[in-house]
RNA sequence: GCGGGUGUAGCUCAAUGGUAGAGCGCUAGCCUUCCAAGCUAGUUACGUGAGUUCGAUUCUCAUCACCCGCUCCA
């Protein structure tokens, strides 16, 4: 099977997974609405992780911080100076650069450009005659600058509005309250602070469906330790990062490390964890090494101590960080991909059967009654079990028919209620991928399927 | 933002200067005791605006939206 992004996306749009955003308008580019066996699906995820890295951790709490932030935390990040970049057009070929870039590769790193400013930059360009590297001309557009936070403002009177920013990451959330969950958890280094939360970037050029989005939800956490310990929990993280994403279905031959060798100004070593998408392979996740740097910076621009006291050596410190975030949407993505399987029929046909683990399926149970005059017995069966986990119910058709319809959702358990049923309470519990079917006491199926969908 | 492409039922596609059809899907009914049955009925569309024209879904222009490149990295 050649597996593209537009079966993914047709998929998602007519089963219910994902709809493009604002769809009646003409959509809303790089927005995705998840719909409802979607949102479901992320939610399974986002518990997975929560429950691997924050429930069956001792070292690592959670906070759900607020989007919207004090505007010198993103002075302090370096955002509010470093999260536009200077682009510019070649004219000529109509391709787009970045003109701190330019200089830096003609200059092979010896002038910093990021210490220009736009003028300084235009002016170094046209005395060396840089040259577009495409196609070899120099017809340049001026430089603009692409901001890539999201502005909104504050106060409800015109003119006296304060910029604020929708936050571009949620760490920076972990970070200005470091001390107040060390305090209130009384915890002690290394530990660390998850949150899951949306983020949101103006991206330039983002598309491929849900893998970059200018919306996108992150979960992530930062690990606070001893710098003398800090490369051994980084790489465990990596362990850890590859080894729940394997857990969830993804295939060992379509995940691969890529460490970086050009690491950002603050990071001493950075790793990706890449999936292969149907675009090719690409970031699902990122572990990075940010040193001291993100909380020193707080230090200076808050004026307020952020140091750790060891309490059994009684020395003060800055922690570093160890950073493992991986985008939700993103890996969602990544499990329909890998879910995705079209079967061949007799007559040359295809359909699609997605193989979740039964973790993340949207719904763990179909219930359905062999006919429809077995639907009270079929809706008490449902009642039962969707206390317990999210089901679903169906009448209408064949009963091979709504079996293949529970197939192209991912659902792992069709449940039928036939004649038998009323006689002894027992029913069929017919598995997706098997296709096996046992049959079972009502009584005993929340137990059997609490068992499988564990995660 | 720039260049190219696209726009007809929920989906996949047709046809046409005289306002549109199919398959799949979906809904209801009949039938049916475990992997796409059958029969009957029903369901829904020309992105928006202007121009040419007696008349535009079709031609022209504009506009909007999306897709693909130029970017970046959760």
């Amino acid at each position: 099977m050649n597996l593209t992004m537009d079966k993914i996306v047709n998929l998602c749009k007519t089963r219910g997974f994902v709809f493009p955003g604002s769809d009646i308008y003409g959509g809303f580019a790089n927005t995705w609405d998840f719909g409802p066996i979607g949102v479901e699906l992320k939610n399974n995820i986002k518990r997975a992780w929560w429950k691997r890295f924050v429930q069956e951790s001792d070292n690592t709490y959670g906070v759900d911080s607020a989007i919207l932030m004090n505007p010198k935390v993103w002075e302090a990040s370096g955002h509010v100076a470093s999260f536009s970049d200077p682009k510019m057009d070649c004219k000529n070929c109509k391709t787009r650069h970045r003109a701190d870039n330019l200089i830096e590769a003609y200059s092979k790193g010896k002038v910093n450009a990021e210490a220009m400013t736009n003028e300084g930059m235009e002016q170094y360009i046209a005395d060396n005659d840089i040259k577009c590297p495409n196609c070899g001309k120099r017809d340049w557009t001026p430089i603009r600058q692409f901001k890539l936070m999201f502005e909104t403002s504050r106060g409800t009177i015109d003119g006296e509005k304060d910029v604020i920013y929708l936050r571009p990451e949620t760490c920076q959330g972990e970070y200005v309250n470091f001390l107040n969950v060390q305090r209130t958890a009384r915890a002690k280094i290394p530990f660390a602070i998850a949150q899951i939360g949306k983020s949101f970037r103006n991206e330039i050029t983002p598309g491929n469906f849900l893998f970059r989005t200018v919306e996108f939800e992150q979960m992530e956490l930062q690990m606070f330790c001893k710098e003398d310990s800090s490369m051994d929990i980084y790489n465990s993280y990596k362990e850890q990062a590859l080894k729940f994403v394997q857990d969830l279905g993804l295939s060992q031959d379509h995940l691969r490390f890529h460490d970086h060798d050009k690491l950002a100004h603050y990071a001493k070593a950075a790793c990706d964890i890449q999936y292969l998408f149907p675009i090719g392979w690409q970031e699902l996740n990122g572990i990075h090494h940010r040193g001291t740097w993100d909380l020193s910076r707080h230090e200076q621009f808050s004026g307020k101590s952020l140091q750790y006291l060891d309490p059994f050596t009684n020395e003060r410190y800055i922690p570093n960080i160890i950073e493992y975030s991986i985008g939700a949407d993103r890996l969602a993505l990544a499990l329909l991909c890998e879910a995705y399987d079209e079967e061949l029929l007799e007559q040359g046909d295809t359909r699609v059967v997605m193989h979740f683990h039964p973790a993340i399926a949207p719904y763990k149970v179909a219930v359905l009654p062999l006919q429809k005059n077995l639907a009270d017995k079929a809706q008490e069966v449902l009642n039962k079990l969707n206390k317990y986990f999210m089901c679903t119910y169906d009448e209408a058709g064949s009963i091979g028919k709504r079996y293949r319809r529970q197939d192209e959702i991912g659902t792992p358990y069709c449940v039928t209620i036939d004649f038998d049923t009323l006689e002894d309470n027992t029913v069929t519990i017919r598995e997706r991928d098997s296709m096996k079917q046992i049959r079972l006491d009502i009584d005993k199926l929340v137990q059997y399927v609490s068992e499988k969908i564990m995660f």
